[in-house]
RNA sequence: GCCGGCUUAGCUCAGCUGGUAGAGCAGCGGUUUUGUAAACCGAAGGUCACGGGUUCGAGUCCUGUAGCCGGCACCA
């Protein structure tokens, strides 16, 4: 006998061998209709699996989360068989549930095309239809690896053969079709559903290594119902709508062009945005002890190779000869110009930790697939500072960074999707010891002063130590590292960075590379994404358009103009000979946070008639209120709480 | 860089199976003086991304290159 408890608590005994179908079945018959999977000490199960013990149990409908997930896996499934049975000598390889959907990696010789996906889409309908029975089976390792050799599917049997000894080998089988798969599965092909649709083809790598054979990947989503599908798809097209590349066209912010891949042309409003945003962080980080600097656009190639980045990075750095024969490349990070400074004359222990920022233009070869709109560029501007400190500096520094970066994150209306710990790599400087001790303290830190979990990345870290990234997503909900923060023991050595301590002894500084924006240029496109271009006032390249409705107002509305502008607002005067009506339409359409309209009547009053972006009609105030009002609104907001402070 | 797709007027897009280009908006010139999301008229605007080929004839078919888009790989 077993004992299960169930969710409200209460126990009951069932046979040995019984299943969650019988379970679910004994509860109610409604219910062994409605049930998918079952879940036995947090552990998720097929339902016609016999019950491996007792413990704490659970039924699963298609209404919860852990259910949509292995519909979404099942979905994948669905599809290879499909592909398969369409196209014959397809090798299957994985196709897992991923975030809204799932995709399926296939190995044939001849590319998929787009219109495939319609002719497939339609066979998996089919398999839908047919209701296949999903059935488990254990099979024994080495004829598991036969089988799949034999059948040609050289993927599968390596799948297996890299598999632990002991590890169960698990084969599904849905009618004629099976795949090697850990499971669970839904009862039969039929509970997937219909609401799925395939989204898009690409290129992926075997095993994510690019020295592998690339595969085709088809894409797909899944969902519950099709309500659930229309929402998502209603999501995406209104995502569509916020892409930063439309609305930098849209609002006139910038361009990018052939001749100069991966670097923007910033136009008047766009750069208006960015020095808004970057006048903001020089605050910032003046008020949290920062210095700035600048350093040098170009330097030796003798400093690069000191440092080690050339090694490393040399083929991605912009390089050129002069006719006097020295080597020079263009800075590709700011850390060694900032070591320089440090370097010059002498530091003294008191002088820590030393807080140097510089708005650094960094130039990168990056590859030609890796550019995308302004979030990924060979021209960008971090919003670098390296924190020169001693170890024991180290996690009130990080818990101070991270504090200040949720700060300004929250100014810009962004929640931090994300914070993840890149860990030690195989190939990296510094002893064990230091390792443990730095990826400890920053994990603390990290911890200590955000509110979310802290995602280890094992392998991913720098070669000179451990970094914390911050995610924020786009529209569509790709994420983007934007703040990071790196522990580096390396490069004060490597450049010979050094301080007097207190017993006169020369010490090393250890550094910490720190960037809360990442780049500007990401952080801006992340920017318009998230208001949709319709920042609030005091971001607003153009914070108000006074609009006149009919010539007599044309002297009030440049005096209107001028009163706003010595308010210290960015105001756009609109005296065409058009209607007040194609004015709002298109100022509305600019997003343009305010118009103020006047006319005769405004004139003879005094008065403004403001109207608000995404408000229906508007406010008639008198000139002076109207200032008043809307330069206290247009104050940004680290400001507005220093005021509030007093 | 790799796989797939796309590239027609400033922008958004038509252009069927090959017969040398079309709309709306914007811009320009007029008329209109207008009250809160598109007034009216007119003229103009294109080496159909670039190069090569097939053909009597190519925006359309083939091929090479570039850029962009979606992924993958990369990201100091």
């Amino acid at each position: 006998m077993i004992e299960l408890i169930f969710p409200d608590g209460s126990r009951r005994a069932f046979d040995d061998g019984a299943s969650g179908r019988d379970v679910a079945a004994s509860i109610a018959k409604s219910l062994e209709k409605r049930a998918l999977l079952v879940r036995l000490d947090g552990q998720l199960l097929d339902l016609d699996r016999p019950l491996p013990g007792g413990g704490t149990f659970e039924i699963l409908t298609r209404e919860s989360p852990d259910a949509l997930e292995v519909i979404r896996h099942d979905a994948s499934h669905v599809l290879a068989q499909a592909v398969q049975e369409l196209f014959p000598g397809t090798q299957v390889t994985i196709g897992p549930a991923i975030d809204e959907g799932f995709y399926y990696d296939f190995a044939r010789d001849e590319p998929f095309s787009l219109d495939d996906l319609g002719a497939i889409e339609a066979r998996m309908a089919e398999i839908v239809d047919r209701d296949e029975k999903i059935v488990r089976e254990v099979w024994d390792r080495n004829e598991a690896i036969a089988h799949f050799r034999d059948i040609g599917e050289a993927y599968k049997a390596e799948i297996i053969s890299d598999l632990p000894e002991d590890e169960v080998i698990t084969v599904y089988r849905q009618g004629d079709w099976k795949d090697l798969c850990l499971g669970p599965h839904l009862p039969s092909t039929r509970h997937v559903g219909k609401a799925f649709k395939l989204t898009k083809l690409a290129g992926a790598y075997w095993r994510g290594d690019h020295r592998n054979a690339q595969l085709q990947r088809i894409y797909g989503t899944a969902w519950a119902s099709e309500a659930d599908l229309e929402a998502y798809l209603r999501r995406i097209e209104e995502a569509e709508r916020r892409d930063h590349r439309r609305i930098g066209r849209a609002m006139d912010l910038f361009h990018l062009q052939e001749e100069a891949k991966g670097m923007i042309f910033w136009h008047p409003k766009g750069w208006t945005l960015y020095r808004t945003i970057e006048a903001y962080m020089r605050r910032r980080l003046d008020t949290d002890g920062y210095v700035e600097v600048k350093a040098p656009q170009i330097m030796d190639r003798g400093l690069w190779e000191k440092s080690g980045h050339w090694e490393k990075f040399g083929q991605a750095m912009f390089t050129c000869e002069t006719t006097e024969g020295e080597e020079l490349a263009v800075k590709p990070m700011n850390c060694p110009g900032h070591v320089q400074i440090f370097n010059f004359g002498q530091k003294s222990y008191r002088d820590l930790p030393l807080r140097m920022a510089e708005f650094g233009a960094c130039h990168r070869y990056e590859p030609s697939g890796a550019l995308h709109g302004i979030m990924r560029l060979r021209a960008f501007t971090q919003d670098d500072a390296h924190i020169f400190c001693r170890e024991d500096q180290i996690e009130a520094e990080t818990t101070k960074f991270v504090k200040l970066l949720n700060s300004v994150y929250s100014d810009f209306g962004l929640d931090l999707h994300s914070v993840k710990l890149a860990l030690r790599p195989e190939i990296r400087a510094g002893s064990d010891e230091v390792w443990d001790i730095a990826e400890a303290k920053l994990d603390r830190a990290a911890r200590q002063a955000v509110n979310m979990e802290v995602e280890p990345l094992p392998g991913e870290g720098a070669f000179y130590g451990p970094k914390l990234e911050f995610h924020l997503r786009d529209a569509i909900g790709r994420t983007w590292q934007c703040g990071t923060l790196q522990l580096d023991f390396v490069l004060p050595e490597r450049l010979d960075a050094e301080y007097v301590a207190e017993d006169g002894s020369k010490q090393r500084p250890v550094m910490l590379h720190r960037a809360i924006c990442g780049s500007m240029e990401r952080f801006l496109g992340v920017a318009i994404e998230n208001y949709a271009g319709a920042f609030p006032l005091w971001l607003a390249p153009t914070q108000a358009v006074v609009a006149s409705i009919t010539s007599d107002a044309d002297d009030y509305a440049r005096e209107v103009a001028a009163a706003l502008k010595a308010a210290g607002l960015r105001v756009e005067l609109d005296l065409r000979n058009e209607k007040i009506n194609y004015k709002v339409r298109e100022h509305s359409l600019a997003k343009t946070p305010v118009i103020a309209a006047v006319g005769r009547r405004e004139a003879e009053g005094r008065a403004v008639a403001i109207r608000r972006l995404g408000a229906e009609g508007q406010t008639v105030l008198s000139l002076d209120e109207a200032v008043a009002a809307l330069a206290g609104e247009a104050v940004p907001p680290d400001l507005a709480r220093a005021a509030l402070r007093g």
